[in-house]
DNA sequence: CAATTATATCGCAATATACGATATAATTAA
DNA sequence: TTAATTATATCGTATATTGCGATATAATTG
């Protein structure tokens, strides 16, 4: 099996399998929900560089998704002039159907596996995961 | 493992292993180029209800990519008021950078696995992508 | 103490997005 | 054959999103 064929079925099962009802979220919105959720202390300049925009830009943008109830502010005690996000039990939920499977979905698929099968995936996933963190994880 | 913890290897996957660097490409563009991709015979008025807009935005949406290289236009012949869409070389590049494995990075990572590893992933990935299908393929 | 850093706010401008109205052409129904 | 419906395209208009320079405040560093 091709590389480009591993890539087609990881790409064939995201589109089974996502959630096909999403809140009406801007696209940057979504980026920075997503970089929060994947980083650890996240800060305003961390933001900033992942969307490859200003910092008086990227403070807009945390500004609204707080208004809007998707992440809090917290102090950095390390350096009190920084901030860090975090998401909110609703920006937790919403970015989840931006980024992830639809569990429901998945639970169905598996559930409907011979448990023999059902670990061969697990077991694939977990193989390919834990090599990837080891070779790109910054 | 549960459903959970299966999706969050799913996540960790993508983000490791996702295309860093990607075209500035709108929103909705990227969503109508993965319409495309994923899908047969794509309508215009496939691309409004998959977007949720009326046929006349989704027209535009069409016109403008049209314009940057990204699809073209053919004629149905079964019914010569409908076009369908297809992606050109360009159009497929860049909707694989913003869907798909950055294939460099997958094909690192698993030539450092044994093929025995290897192929507990392709057994894996072949298996749910399959279930997936059956499950809920429209 | 001065300079630098991190974030916040404001005013302004460009781009993205969406829709109603209208038009043309093809298909279907009467 | 004609009228009605369907699929898409175009135009004018409006709102939302996005981005930045200038400025300000506060914390940290030299």
């Amino acid at each position: 099996m091709s590389i480009q064929q591993l890539n087609e079925l990881y790409m064939n099962i995201y589109h089974q399998l996502r959630f096909t009802y999403q809140d009406k979220l801007t696209h940057q919105a979504v980026r920075i929900l997503q970089t929060i959720r994947m980083e650890e202390k996240v800060h305003v300049s961390r933001i900033a560089a992942a969307l490859g925009v200003s910092h008086n830009t990227a403070s807009e943008h945390v500004k609204r998704l707080i208004q809007k109830g998707y992440i809090l502010k917290q102090r950095d005690a390390a350096d009190e002039r920084k901030v860090y996000l975090q998401l909110t039990e609703r920006g937790t939920t919403t970015v989840k159907q931006h980024t992830e499977l639809d569990e429901g979905k998945l639970a169905v698929v598996m559930q409907s596996l011979s448990l023999e099968d059902q670990e061969t995936i697990q077991a694939g996933f977990r193989l390919l995961e834990k090599q990837a963190r080891k070779c790109f994880s910054s």
